[in-house]
DNA sequence: CGCCCGATCTGCT
DNA sequence: GCAGATCGGGCGG
């Protein structure tokens, strides 16, 4: 077990942070069943200057609070009505920055994670794509919030053999409202993996 | 208080 | 390729 600690998250450059996350392994552990993957793809939100982040422009609210604490801490919410989108919560306090986790290789509990897909023949839609992960891994809004060097969600080291991928970047996935910052290549991915959720682009 | 729309996914065409 | 699902946040009145 190698847990990232605290001092990890409270890095300021979210964009080499949502890098340095390629390859590294999430987890969670609900109602006692752990499942766990391998991060493949990520975006970076950066905070108050980014028009496609939350904490644009400054706003505050019950929903965007968390990402102003320090980091080290999740952001769940609920996007569409439908899925939960969960986020890593980065930099200092006072700092909203965070980063989408958007694409997760399955590593543990994959029994699990294809009862919680509804899914008999595993295929890669079960963890490529950001709400399709959350639902794999059990994560709702009641995960928001937690702690990631705590017990219910937490992120361990790359394995020996993720560190040397080949890691490609480029614009952001859905943000096109985002106006002249919905082009920055602040998306990155592991260059062919079958659960990065758009392979072009 | 009401209206609009979103950091998406799925299934059908 | 595209529409529908589905609901809470955010903002204007």
């Amino acid at each position: 077990m190698s847990k990232l600690p605290f001092s990890f998250y409270q890095n300021d450059d979210v964009n080499d942070l949502a890098v340095q996350l390629l390859g590294k392994r999430l987890f969670t552990r609900i109602d006692g069943q752990l499942t766990a993957g391998i991060i493949v793809e990520t975006e970076a939100y950066k905070g108050v200057e980014d028009k496609a982040s939350h904490a644009y422009g400054g706003r505050y609210t019950d929903r965007t609070k968390v990402m102003y604490e320090n980091g080290g801490l999740s952001y769940v919410y609920l996007c569409y009505g439908i899925h939960h989108l969960f986020n890593v919560v980065t930099a200092p306090k006072e700092t909203p920055h965070a980063v989408l986790i958007r694409g997760l290789e399955p590593l543990t509990g994959v029994d699990l994670m294809m009862e919680r897909r509804g899914m008999s023949v595993l295929k890669p839609n079960i963890t490529a794509g950001p709400g399709a992960l959350a639902k794999a891994m059990g994560i709702d809004r009641l995960l928001n919030a937690k702690d990631l060097t705590g017990e219910e969600i937490w992120i361990e080291e790359a394995a020996s053999d993720w560190q040397s991928a080949e890691i490609v970047a480029g614009p952001r996935i859905g943000v096109d409202y985002a106006a002249d910052h919905a082009l920055l290549p602040w998306r990155y991915y592991l260059k062919g993996n079958k659960y990065v959720s758009k392979p072009n682009s």
